[in-house]
DNA sequence: TCTGGGGTCCTAGGACCC
DNA sequence: TCTGGGGTCCTAGGACCC
């Protein structure tokens, strides 16, 4: 606005004060993932499905491939479902994948395809477990380049990040920049990404996405608002199917009916998100990319093929999913203070229970134990799927030293003592006795 | 769309305190 | 004692995201 002295190419001078973000998302993540290791799934319709064992029916889509959503396959999905939509190629294939299991006249399992049994390949798809592990060091890969391109890059998930390149590039190139982000990790790793260029992260975040698969998309400083009026007010982030509906029903169709609309009903509706809602509508949003911070809960929960009433069975779960979440904490080096469980009761009723403790502990045995005790009131109920959760959590590593230095007390010893005391006194979190290691802080 | 797993944030109500 | 207002912590549920 202002008429002071310009540099060469540059429009504005407040477009200078704008942060440059960037949005880098994969595109569909894991199914990438497999064809990196397993070439020949290259150009094929790909599921991921997570809960899923080769060969069976069970578990959810995680990802599929953009050649098996045209045949209706969706994130989320059942497998049957999918499997209705695109029939697994051959079950033998997927247990051991083997170079000339596809070609031409292969024997076909028994349970190979319960359908048609002359089913032309080209409308077969590849089905595969969810393997973390391996999607991980994939995503540690994308991230160091990532880190390299930024002064701040912030993981929203394994295949998500915000990247703050605002010192690295300027506007009238942001573009090539951000072809140059993409370029890397498709030589490096061997991944596609979509990227968003956007003053904000929520639009980054939308413009990311605007142009999927392979896409890059520069929204510029005074540009948001055009970029999002026309766009659907589901694709706006925060706005799920129950918000959307709603939204409709107030007669808001797009994001541009939310930036015109009066905030006052969507304030009194929806509370603090809907001015967040008609904020990012409007192109507003002062988030700056910060590094994710501590995590604020670990959970593990698993689902029963069908639903169980027996108690011995969902306690065993009970205590399997204890160990793994104290076990995880432990080595993630958090302290909790929180112990919930979950109990899904069909046909999809989601019970969740949790206690606090007096004060943060590590100790797996009393995880157990609150876990066991929560979950007591469902014991009898049949249930689908069970969960364990430590929230409240303390990363205490850093201070933990120099807590030591004076009180000479290391970690082992305080598990040590509290192990001692369970032995003997009833643990009631309200009780004075028995929490020697709580006293300690 | 009949439902997997791991998270985050928000809200509402109750207990409790001053 | 029927009674104000403010604050915090806790639990449960819900919506949403990937």
């Amino acid at each position: 606005m202002a008429d002071g002295p310009r540099l060469p190419g540059i429009e504005d001078d407040e477009d200078e004060e704008e942060p440059i973000v960037l949005h880098v998302d994969a595109d569909c993540f894991y199914a990438s993932c497999e064809r990196l290791r397993e070439p020949e799934l290259r150009g094929e319709p790909v599921v991921v499905g997570m809960g899923y064992e080769p060969g069976e029916t069970n578990g959810a889509v995680a990802t599929a491939s953009y050649e098996a959503r045209e045949f209706g396959v969706e994130s989320a999905q059942a497998i049957s479902t999918a499997l209705e939509r695109l029939p697994r190629r051959a079950a033998l294939e997927s247990e051991a994948p083997r170079a000339s299991e596809h070609s031409s006249g292969s024997p076909r399992d028994p349970d190979a395809d319960d359908h048609d049994p002359e089913l032309a390949e080209s409308e077969t798809g590849h089905y595969r477990p969810v393997d973390m592990d391996y999607y991980e060091s994939v995503a540690s890969d994308v991230q160091e380049i990532l880190h390299d391109c930024a002064d701040v890059v912030r993981e929203v998930s394994i295949d998500e990040a915000y990247l703050e390149v605002t010192d690295r590039t300027a506007w009238e190139v942001a573009d090539g920049f951000a072809r140059h982000v993409k370029d890397r990790i498709r030589r490096e790793v061997g991944i596609v990404v979509s990227v968003g260029a956007a003053p904000t992260m929520s639009a980054a975040k939308i413009a990311s996405d605007f142009d999927k698969p392979d896409g890059l998309t520069v929204v510029r400083p005074g540009e948001i608002r055009e970029f999002l009026a026309p766009l659907e007010v589901d694709l706006l982030h925060g706005v799920g199917p129950v918000t959307a509906r709603e939204l409709r029903e107030m007669g808001l169709e797009t994001a541009g009916d939310v930036a015109a609309a009066d905030p006052k009903p969507l304030v009194e509706r929806f509370g603090e998100r809907g001015r967040e809602l008609y904020d990012r509508a409007r192109g507003e949003d002062d988030r700056r990319v910060e590094p994710k911070g501590d995590p604020k809960s670990f959970s593990r929960e698993s689902a029963f093929a069908d639903p169980v009433s027996e108690p011995g069975p969902k306690y065993e779960q009970i205590e399997t999913l204890a160990a793994a979440v104290a076990d995880r904490a432990r080595r993630e080096g958090a302290l909790y203070r929180t112990v919930g469980v979950k109990a899904v009761l069909p046909p999809f009723d989601v019970n969740t229970r949790a206690r606090s403790l007096p004060g943060p502990v590590d100790e797996p045995a009393l995880v157990e134990e609150i876990a066991r005790e929560l979950f007591a009131e469902f014991e009898d109920e049949p249930v689908r799927k069970l969960g364990v959760r430590v929230a409240n959590l303390e990363f205490a590593a850093a201070d933990q030293a120099s807590l030591d230095g004076w009180a000479g007390t290391p970690d082992a010893d305080e598990r040590d003592r509290d192990t001692d005391a369970d032995a003997d006194t009833e643990r009631d979190t309200n009780t004075d006795g028995g929490q020697s290691s709580l006293a300690d802080f």
